[in-house]
DNA sequence: AATTGATGTATTGTCGACAATCGACTTGAC
DNA sequence: GTCAAGTCGATTGTCGACAATACATCAATT
């Protein structure tokens, strides 16, 4: 079993630094919509609310600066990231590279036990396709589904930059507001991906994930800038 | 450990912070090797030998941890990094991933003005092979090329990945001592690619690029397991 | 002798305070 | 009324000190 989650195996439990335990309240604030793009992330007002002291909070907002979710001016600190549609066009662009160089080494690799995983994550999709719709808990499914890919690969860079735009990913699809109109479509788009891996072609799979993500793209960059419109600014 | 000095002369854009200016003579101190991989990074040491605070030294050090030149281990401080033989071919794979995308979305987008740039740079190449021969300063100049490309490229997030991995790129070429035997022979390696740039065909650029990149992952590769057989830790 | 447990030391983790800097506001002249 | 310079308040930048943790050493037990 590959070890994606932090708590599967021996791994230290009450050992979670501070850091990152604030880098994760704030991640999930943001990617919650709690805090909306273009607000200030005060250090102060951050550290107080938590009830610690700056240094943390610093270090836990440089973090999120490497992922995308807040951005930094020199003596001027920290803010939620706001993203333009061309922006989130090069992004998707970005993540159609690194994903498809990923599927492409995990054919050549073989699957392993990367096939039952991916299954598992489709069934977890259908099961989250119920109620209750808890959109991030679904957009975290759907991520989770390319993250098992790229940690699939073999190598370990293309899991580390999958991480480094996951969480815009996530927000940008979250302050749409919605993925696909019907939730158990979604979770079926996931699966021409997986049978082409298992069927080995490389080509084929290369095929259905660049379709999938070439309609998630499509999808999002519209609705983006839909709303862009309608709220100009 | 030699003292890390800042090399006076120039103040680049009027005033640079103080974790910039931490983590720039940190990582030319690693890349120059001064600092060996594996050795500690004391916070309070470099503090002490900068005449800074652990502050601005602990800040630098997360940067150059993004670069991928320190590994940080909780409640144990910063190590600049270790690489194996494995790791160096990931990240040479990883490298032609996003470099051949550049290329193919310079194409796309056209050439612009950075085709003159990059003649300048072989151009700036060419002059670099003649003595003294300054490793540090070729390389550098060797990566400049590719940056450019990256730059072009329109997607700013081809640049940043790039940027990611270019000072631990450094480090290795570094690390085995030697690119090419013939400095000037590496200068005349950019050309093919240069012109199958220019020519505007896709294809030839990708291939272009390519070769470049997989002679200079063999060349690295092979050398650095020489050097790994040599010195068995 | 090997392993376990306790102890000491060095380093990181965190904190609160002060200094430097920026942006907004006020004030004044034209 | 507009613009410029000066001032003020708030926030970041940096610092030194203290607390928490890990590693090495050594003692005690089996």
């Amino acid at each position: 079993m590959d070890k994606i989650t932090e708590q599967d195996g021996f791994a230290p439990l009450g050992r979670e630094g501070l850091v990152e335990r604030v880098a994760r309240l704030l991640s999930k604030a943001i990617v919650t919509g709690q805090l909306t793009p273009g607000t200030r992330l005060s250090e102060s007002v951050v550290a107080k609310q938590l009830g610690t002291s700056r240094a943390p909070v610093r270090e836990a907002a440089r973090l999120l600066e490497n992922s995308g979710l807040v951005t930094y001016h020199a003596n001027r600190g920290f803010f939620v990231r706001k993203f333009t549609a061309t922006e989130l066009d090069n992004l998707y662009e970005f993540r159609i590279v690194i994903e498809l160089a990923a599927v492409r080494r995990l054919i050549r690799e073989g699957l392993g036990d990367t096939g039952p995983a991916l299954a598992a994550q489709i069934e977890e999709l259908r099961r989250l396709a119920g109620p209750p719709h808890d959109m991030l808990t679904h957009v975290e499914a759907d991520m989770q589904f390319h993250r098992l890919i790229c940690n699939g690969s073999g190598n370990p860079r293309f899991l580390r930059t999958f991480e480094q735009i996951a969480l815009e990913t996530e927000l940008t699809i979250v302050l749409i507001g919605k993925l696909y109109e019907d939730a158990h479509r979604l979770a079926e788009t996931h699966v021409p991906i997986l049978e082409a891996l298992q069927s080995g072609c490389e080509q084929d799979a290369v095929d259905a994930m660049f379709y999938h993500l070439d309609v998630a793209r499509t999808l999002v960059t519209e609705q983006f800038r839909k709303l862009e419109d309608e709220s100009p600014k």
